[in-house]
DNA sequence: CTTTGTGAAGTGATTCACAGCA
DNA sequence: TGCTGTGAATCACTTCACAAAG
């Protein structure tokens, strides 16, 4: 009854944002205060009025003959995009691939807080990898739900990986980011990123990773 | 004057293809050997009229009354996918993440093969890790046109990221993978992914990689 | 004068629906 | 009968162009 959408944002505008986002922090880095779309546009390589559409598919945030102000812009897109909170992470599979990306402080600086580990494997169960303690995986369901964990990093072999993913879909995980192949089809609604490298270079053109 | 183009081809059809040949992979290995757009339209999550759209960009692969012969079309789809043949890849960056991606088997699988890597630790150059030879980065434009490197995979710190996919790209490589952060463009036409976590949840939905 | 925000126009992608083949 | 391949129709997205604001 309130709740009524105004416009039809299309697909690929909130990826855009994430464009502009990044663009933004470089600029704000560079000490620029205030850029209009067209300039933005030299350096998020969408056209001006893309920029504009975009942008008012979710509000106001420029003056007219002055542009947009770097800092609100940004702090506004965060809110968009959802990255103004911190999301918690579980990685499944301490493996060496594991081991790196509990280590690789990115996460953490995009606001993904990796709360918990999980492997099969009783050496690295109940030890400490970058901060991270490791449960053994039969108590998955147990600390993903005290925890309120989010999202799932999915670094186990091929072979279970499909087990594993149903496993967390089935403790309430919203996403999940996998390393392994899986099946195209989790049909709950999940969105699962799969990490596939794939080919991006000479005229050939597709996504190196893609959700459903 | 030889070159004509047909039609104009979709700038997403080249992803689905993509979805398409995962899928008949597993189609494969559960041993069906002939599928119809209406049940590949099930598993791959994309309308049969668009599947069919999509497949005669690049020629006629079904039957009428008798659909897509799986191994058939698998091994077209390769082809147009431009994963028919192996690609030559560098590395740069021999820390936690980085060994980890060399020892990940998940490259090779895709015909992705690792041929060298690059550090400026005096330790770690000359040493192998997975199989595969260190070198110090002054070399890196000498070895990877010697050795015809096309893809180039970045897991440097942050602060060099740029300056490494500058030298890349001097060194005429055609496809990067950056697992840090980057300015988004980089002008030359070449193509660099970066594995970045995004969100894909509640709604919000966009690209955990991208490509420029 | 500069630049935003936005309806209208134009372009591109997807779905429809069916002729034709097996 | 079953299903592909494909023009035509529909739907979605982007660009144009300009009124209004600073």
């Amino acid at each position: 009854m309130s709740g009524e959408e105004k416009k039809r944002i299309p697909k690929t505008t909130v990826y855009r944002l994430s464009v502009y986002y990044r663009a933004l922090s470089n600029l704000e880095e560079e000490g620029v205060d205030s850029i209009s779309s067209a300039d933005l546009s030299e350096i998020a390589g969408f056209s001006a009025a893309q920029i504009r559409k975009d942008l008012t598919y979710y509000g106001q945030f420029g003056r007219p003959g002055r542009g947009y102000v770097v800092s609100h812009l940004k702090s506004q897109l965060r809110t968009i995009l959802g990255i103004d909170r911190d999301w918690s992470v579980a990685l499944v599979g301490v493996g060496r691939l594991g081991r790196a990306l509990l280590a690789y402080k990115g996460f953490r600086k995009q606001n993904f807080i990796i709360e918990a580990a999980f492997d099969n494997d009783p050496e690295k169960v109940g030890k400490e990898f970058s901060g991270v303690r490791v449960y053994h995986q039969d108590e998955m369901d147990k600390v993903i739900r005290s925890k309120k964990i989010e999202m799932g990093i999915v670094t186990v072999p091929e072979e279970v990986a499909e087990i594993i993913v149903a496993k967390l879909i089935d403790a309430g995980i919203k996403a999940i980011l996998s390393f392994a192949h899986l099946p195209s089809i989790f049909s709950n609604g999940i969105k699962v990123n799969q990490v596939d490298l794939s080919i991006e270079m000479e005229g050939l053109s597709y996504y190196l990773t893609h959700s459903k």
